[in-house]
DNA sequence: CTCGTCCTAC
DNA sequence: GTAGGACGAG
């Protein structure tokens, strides 16, 4: 059986709510490391992946593989009834028909209790290599956001391309065209600000905005982003989470005559 | 060429804000004197009178005329993308296709530069007479903003009645009728709270009220408002800014059966 | 000053 | 129904 429990059931209703217009249905994989999830949307453009680990919850219990196909429209209404301060049980049997999320106010004066019931999801398996990035940008994700949407207002495509000299992301459209440049720069105090750009390789890649936007909604987990581009693969965005959780997403790169 | 360096991104995006519902498409005129702007609505019942002085850059450097035909809406978006705090610097050619935006962040680490497509526009001059008015009022904006706004609940239309007493903003409504009497006064401490009142003549004209709250947009620009009339003649609605430029609109009367 | 929400217009 | 702009709160 599965039990665990998030001390802040904010951060299971964020990350449904960044995903959540990605991927209507989808397998939760849970065993004794912890709640993993991996999709590709509809068109097959994106991948999500999500790490929740054991120790982000506390505690954190599950004996055997259980995987939970769940409605993610389902999910985010039941958590839609979480305080933000609730904290969250996640409870499954074995072979769970299905799972039980608590909701206890910090006080434990209120107590909430839904039951959403499973469906059976093919899990078409998703190896996702390992690969050595030619670039990796850390930066604000607010800042990330900030130009994702700036962009936005001009084209639906935008261009990375990442030299020793910075990142540059660009776009043409039928009113102008624009362009947003950072350096990398460390800032003591305030260690979220810093841009931070290893590089082995240059790359320029080009990618579709109105994906990218989707994954912003991410921002409000973790202060910063990280971008890993290779020419040729998709992108990786990461979201680090507490505790090596994190939610990363993965964007094929439009190629030739889509650009 | 043009080069026009503004230290504060946000004047400009305010003055684009507070006339883009007004006019479309229009000509921003450079020359070594600052950057200018005329154009009449769309129904030519308003004009809007922009200068930007020289001096309100730094630097600025324009060597000859050059009329930069802008889509404001494309403008707007452009300008969205500036931080507040942003330094912009706009750039043009001689004989330009494309207008150049430049923002820096203060601490230079981040440029956005956009490219937006000029186009021509007709110029139709407008040779806007110089007047001595029989009355002008200068008031805090934020009064005449809230002034319109709540007379507009009850009429389409307001008179402004000016006599050495005060000045009297009246509607008449389905129902019922309005008024706000207002008489000069200046406060030695907060002198954006003065009222004043330079009278020669008495005068009653009346107005849509729909365009003055539209004017009133511009009402972050400057602590004061200065409303200048004389009877069966447009009234001038006035925001100054610093080093003299300002943004200025002008009404025509509502006459006979219209009120 | 920024974020989130509400309201209005298309 | 969606998108954009205005407003109010933190």
């Amino acid at each position: 059986m599965l039990e665990a429990r998030l001390e802040q059931a904010n951060l299971l209703k964020k990350v449904v709510d960044a995903i959540k217009d990605l991927v209507q249905d989808c397998n939760f994989d849970c065993n004794d490391s912890g709640i993993a999830l991996q999709a590709m949307d509809n068109s097959h453009v994106a991948l999500v992946s999500m790490m929740l680990k054991s120790e982000s919850f506390s505690p954190f219990r599950c004996d055997r593989n259980i995987a939970l196909g769940i409605n993610l429209t389902s999910l985010t209404k039941v958590l839609r009834a979480a305080q933000n301060e609730d904290i969250l049980t996640l409870k499954a049997e074995d072979a769970p028909d299905v799972v039980n999320l608590v909701f206890e106010s910090a006080e434990s004066d209120r107590i909430s209790e839904y039951d959403i019931k499973l469906m059976d999801i093919d899990q078409e398996h998703l190896g996702i290599p390992e690969t050595e990035y030619a670039a990796t940008i850390s930066m604000p994700s607010a800042e990330f956001q900030r130009i994702c949407r700036d962009l936005m207002a001009l084209s639906e495509s935008v261009s990375i391309e990442c030299s020793k000299e910075g990142v540059k992301f660009a776009c043409q459209g039928d009113i102008g065209s624009g362009s947003v440049t950072l350096r990398s720069h460390t800032n003591v105090d305030k260690p979220e600000m810093n841009v931070e750009i290893d590089l082995t390789e240059p790359v320029s890649l080009t990618f579709s905005l109105k994906y990218l936007v989707g994954f912003c909604k991410a921002s409000s987990l973790s202060g910063q982003v990280k971008l890993c581009l290779s020419n040729e693969v998709p992108l990786l965005v990461e979201y680090a989470l507490a505790n090596n959780s994190y939610l990363r997403f993965y964007l094929a790169p439009k190629i030739g005559d889509e650009e």
